[in-house]
DNA sequence: CATATAAAAGACAAATTTATCTTTAATTAG
DNA sequence: CTAATTAAAGATAAATTTGTCTTTTATATG
């Protein structure tokens, strides 16, 4: 009936686009291997968050670029978080440097900007969602995440063994 | 450097996709009209809520189709919402109908599937937004929202007046 | 210095989403 | 029945996002 094409979405688990959520996946994981004092490169990267690696390597610029990853090139050279930065930097900071703000800070249902003074009619109820967004990104350390992937108790792909 | 055009969304104020904002936006101004007993015609519709007209127009076969609204052709004919439905119809039935589940169902950084088995590093803090979400779609409804509208308080666009 | 390695950069291609335009079908009024 | 009106359907087109491939640059090592 030509309209098949704009029902739901292909792009599936939206909030972030594409590109943010293999930011995500590639900075924990090198942040698993920099806490053993590892340098990776992106083939290993992307092999190991399941991602595409071309794009992948697209995206480790925006992010090294954006100083939140270290790269290194040549022999022995690949991608390291340092131990400091490892501690202090935030899961918002790579979401700002990919998506930038408008996940937490735009109106939910697409007025050109969210104000208390003009607000749309599920203005009351998104703000709640996006503080928590926001507190959870503020407050979310790579190093925490790093930790838990390294426990074994959380994952950066599906079939991590077989595939 | 040739990254440029992956950093920073352009479809801003993200969360829902353009179709599905423009969906709800549509829905609760067809709704608050409904409640004075009015149908609306699709070009009201799209100038209510600064949309693109043919675009809207699609988007609305979706809710007709998923029979969320209304709707009549010929003279006289429009989109309405019954006052019943205006009572029963959630914010996440409109969701649904658009984007699908994916928004309250899946990972939020992209692994093939949320699960409690095997989940991503931030699935405990995703899971908290992600049921805040869910409940603030199956709880609202079209009712209340265009309620809101009627009164003054809330708004479907930016410049009412003016533009 | 020459070579190998690995990221950066640039150009391009495919897929998806958003947007537009034209034709068709249904309904009302005269 | 005819004309006018309005949504539905279908076909394209534009914009954006995602994905790929090639060339360049930097670095380490022999
Ligand atoms: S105005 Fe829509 S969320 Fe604030
Ligand atoms: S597995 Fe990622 S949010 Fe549940």
């Amino acid at each position: 009936m030509g309209f098949e094409y704009i029902c739901k979405k292909k792009n599936k688990d939206c909030m972030f686009s594409k590109a943010c959520e293999y930011g995500i996946r590639a900075s924990i994981f090198i942040a698993t291997k920099s806490s053993e004092g590892v340098r990776v490169g992106i083939k290993d990267v992307a092999k190991e968050i399941d991602s595409p690696e071309p794009f992948t390597a697209k995206i480790m610029q925006i992010l090294t670029k954006s100083g939140i990853i270290h790269s290194a090139k040549g022999v022995g050279g690949g991608f390291e978080v340092s131990n400091q930065a490892l501690r202090s930097i935030k899961l918002i900071q790579i979401v700002d440097a990919i998506d930038g703000d408008s996940i937490y800070k735009g109106c939910g249902i697409g007025l050109k900007e969210c104000s208390e003074v003009h607000p749309c009619p599920v203005h009351n109820q998104f703000k709640k969602i996006r503080e928590l967004l926001l507190t959870m990104l503020t407050t979310t350390t790579l190093e925490e995440l790093a930790l838990g992937v390294n426990s074994g108790d959380f994952h950066l792909k599906i079939f991590s063994q077989n595939k």
